[in-house]
DNA sequence: TCAATTTGACCGTC
DNA sequence: GACGGTCAAATTGA
């Protein structure tokens, strides 16, 4: 393997990313300002990633010694103390659920939980030392569009008035409304994207900025543990936690909010019985 | 009738 | 054993 440190691979990423969102600024450059909000947002992350990863490297630079196993910020995993998934895969059908995706994780403090973005609810649960239960989102196209997205949402113990949300992956689903009124956007971004990384992911980083504010489709509901009726709302923070996923990112921001979550597609899996 | 949500159970990791 | 994440049958609602 390589000489390198983990966080010197991040640094090093984190660099080459900075670079591909640069050059898709350039790309964006006849586009309207809005894609320059986000060129932008992205480019103020992956500084701030950088600029830490390169304190921490510097930091822990002193004190390698040998062997070193010190790991980036796992944003895969929930509490961010699991062991890199690798003996879970193989087993029975069920076996290997948890988390093993080492995408892109970003947390947000939300006021709404609206970011334009359709999400099935799969899962809630109730949170060791949290007040909150958690809900579990995937991306609707999940199954019809192979998109791997998710999202957690948590109300803050703190303030009740916020959300915790952590999106896990990246969205790789195209939401047709969405394309068909923006298409030289997604233009640019899928010709940029595909020149960098064959994958073509798109990922929000401004949800809330409705920086590609069309239309689209939306089912964000959250149920259960008070998580609905929230409306699309600014005033979000935003922290990156750890992205792996360096090529391609950027705007499927379908910031239309269909008032009410009723259904819109549904994966074949969940298809059944009945 | 169809699709989304709820919720208990299952599974892997710590 | 505790905990968190996911699955999937049952339920709900348009």
């Amino acid at each position: 393997m390589s000489m390198e440190t983990p966080l010197a691979r991040v640094t090093d990423d984190l660099i080459k990313g900075r670079e591909f969102a640069t050059q898709l600024q350039g790309l964006l450059r006849d586009s309207p300002k809005a894609s320059g909000l986000i060129v932008d947002q992205i480019l103020h992350a992956f500084s701030r990633a950088i600029h830490a990863a390169r304190a921490a490297a510097a930091a822990s630079a002193s004190e390698r010694s040998s062997d070193v196993h010190s790991e980036v910020t796992d944003g895969a995993s929930g509490g961010g103390k699991r062991k890199p998934a690798s003996a879970a895969a193989g087993g029975n059908g069920r076996a290997c659920r948890r988390r093993t995706q080492q995408s892109s994780v970003v947390t947000k403090s939300m006021k709404s939980l609206d970011d334009g973005q359709a999400w099935r609810k799969y899962g809630q649960k109730e949170i060791h030392n949290s007040k909150h239960s958690r809900a579990y989102f995937r991306c609707t196209h999940k199954y019809d569009q192979q998109c791997a997205a998710q999202r957690q949402v948590q109300r803050c113990d703190d303030d009740e008035g916020m959300f915790r949300v952590t999106y896990i992956g990246v969205h790789t689903c195209r939401d047709p409304a969405a394309a068909a009124a923006a298409p030289h956007v997604l233009h640019h971004l899928t010709g940029a994207a595909q020149g960098l990384h064959a994958g073509c992911h798109l990922i929000s980083f401004a949800p809330g900025s409705a920086a590609t504010a069309t239309h689209g489709t939306t089912t964000s509901t959250a149920t259960g543990s008070g998580l609905q009726g929230m409306k699309p709302d600014s005033g979000d923070q935003e922290e990156v936690l750890s992205s792996r996923t360096p090529g391609s990112s950027a705007l499927h921001s379908t910031a239309a909010y269909l008032a009410r979550p009723g259904r819109r597609d549904v994966h074949p899996a969940i298809r059944r019985r009945r």
